[in-house]
DNA sequence: AATGAATGAGCCTTCATTCAT
DNA sequence: GATGAATGAAGGCTCATTCAT
């Protein structure tokens, strides 16, 4: 049996599991109390509704997700080419990490790619904008001063876009690629490729100023 | 009254938008045969369940998909530049165009993202494998002689990657960006963007071979 | 393709066999249409409903049972032993003889047993009655005269009853006794034992008269 | 209002008195739910589905069969004649005693003469057999020793095609008799005519020995 | 505080029947 | 005269939710 300290806490992340595996539609309450060991009526008695937990399992995955995760923060300095480098890392461990539970990013990555009606697009603002925002700041460093913010933005789109392909492909990217190749997409190796394919990028667009200094 | 020449396409139709927006789980036949103006029954008169027709949906989209937009092909000669090009191009059409119908390529979209069970990877397969292949071609030809093929295959993918990102995050770059920026991503400019941005990317990361000759 | 110079005739007879195998309410129209190699407005065109078709099929079968296997009649001076066994001998070959289509009994053992509501009672009291009332003259000559009434009923029940049971309860001797001793159970032979069993029930029952005189 | 200290009891005996009324076929649950003063979906909710309902009230009426009529058991000695006779008078007890539920036996009877695909052959076989070499033990008792096995079986099958003969044509018998004499067929009087009926049958077919002694 | 029994709305599907041709 | 398309009523079943305990 497993231990239930806090049995609404433990409902809530078997839930999230379901959740982030199936769907919210997919997903019934019975299944989620049955794997939880708890009563069909513990859904309502805790959360109201089925559809009040799901919005409570979000809400919780972006919490653990900044929390265990979080994303990198440097002092004045550090060049914006490494802050580069490990803005990509973090995005992509974010993603690809196996060692803390996936449901967390799943469902978050669920939520953003279709929000339920009525759902947190508030939520979804608060937990993306800071990182793309973050990611701004780095780009304004790479870039030269007078860049229009257009262009920045069409830039981070690029880098994000790079990164949520490893994401949101990986269907199809087990179909395209051996096995094996499959298997070698751990998270340095895409690192340094889209660090690299990027910082390329952004000297072909931007020729003057390739040396990055503190913000 | 809508023209209903033939109710099996039609009701086809409206199904697909239908099960574009909501998904499968979260459409029900009723609200399907309602908007189309037909029995409860004619579902299953037609297509035999809902799950067939929901195969049938994705079979029809994947077809005009292909038909509507088909990706491009080249005599032999044209730049490797150019092709980029117009491969971005094409492929970002399929993604954005307004002029046709918009639930086939949602659905397939949809669909690539989360096959269903017992669900179409045979048609995913033959859906984008064709397309990425192409784009390897392409890749070919502008990189040396000898790269590995992981390479060609990060490369695609950093491409890829940067186009799907404009139908993935569609709903958050709506609350990223001012609603005026939104509108103005528009085909053009976003191919202009990311094949700059690529091109640049893949001259800085193969130094040597910059002109794409003919295949 | 079967030839159909009658097509409602035809369709009666799939249908028969359909209500036979599996009675009405298994039975459904687009079954005995197809089996029919007919439309399935076809049973509403020809007969009107699926209910006016199934009485159609018990009148039917009725009809042929009588005129396929008809109960004997004998001439003057018969004793009443052998047009016992004959009685025996028809009724048997009735329920069991395979050389004629057998759609026929099995439908109208299945209404007797069952009569569907609003259905055929009349018909019963028509295809029965004279059956049993040939009996009762039969007994009438192997009994002493004024042998009441409510005993030739019960040993004309006590007669039918051994005969019908190779209907009724053919399922389940199938399971009570071995294959082969199954197979045995044939019209000769069951007409010998019922004959002699009955006969000598009879004679000491009533033990004066044993000689059957003509009626 | 009906007691309903066991609604699932109570369920069970609704829908036992429905099938075996009109079969499972022709009865809904919906009919079987308001007869029952219960909600739709109790059925489901009790039993999983109509057709395990159906199976669950077989077995009900096997075991309340069994129970509130059991065949008889007879200590050593009592004469062969005497337990015939009283194996005739369970048998027909439990087929027309109106003082307990009539259900059980329609059901059983029903299920008997037409099992339901994947239905309950292994029940029929552990009711109906036991009875049935209950039979052939009083009747190797009643017959000289040697009398083949197959004797056995068509002497027995005549006994017990007489009894089930009341059950099969009950409303044949209505029709075919008049009221008076129809409401006189009571178990006393039908176990007295079987009985002597049979008795004088065997001693006919196997004149020697007569007089049956214990087991 | 938490449960297990029970509910009713809603789902997909089947079916006999109808209607225009 | 006969058909094939289409219908709507009804069926069994699932599910989130409720209620007495």
């Amino acid at each position: 049996m497993i231990l239930m300290d806090d049995p609404k806490q433990h409902l809530l992340n078997v839930a999230g599991q379901k959740f982030a595996e199936k769907g919210f539609d997919a997903t019934n309450v019975r299944e989620i109390t049955e794997a939880a060991g708890m009563n069909v009526a513990s859904v309502n008695y805790h959360f109201g509704s089925k559809e009040e937990l799901y919005l409570e399992t979000v809400r919780h995955a972006a919490r653990m997700c900044e929390q265990i995760t979080p994303m990198p923060t440097w002092e004045e300095g550090v060049p914006a080419e490494q802050r580069l480098r490990e803005y990509i890392r973090s995005f992509l461990t974010r993603l690809l990490r196996e060692d803390v539970p996936t449901w967390h990013r799943k469902l978050i990555m669920r939520e953003v790619a279709e929000p339920r009606p009525g759902g947190c697009e508030v939520f979804v603002h608060s937990f993306v904008k800071p990182s793309f925002e973050l990611l701004q700041g780095i780009l304004r460093d790479l870039t030269p001063p007078g860049t229009p913010l257009e262009t920045l933005h069409l830039i981070g789109s690029s880098i994000v876009g790079q990164v949520l392909h490893y994401h949101h492909a990986r269907n199809v990217l087990k179909l395209l690629f051996s096995a094996e190749e499959f298997q070698r997409l751990q998270i340095d190796r895409l690192t340094d490729h889209i660090w690299r394919f990027s910082l390329g990028a952004i000297r072909s667009l931007c020729p003057r100023k390739s040396k990055g200094e503190g913000r």
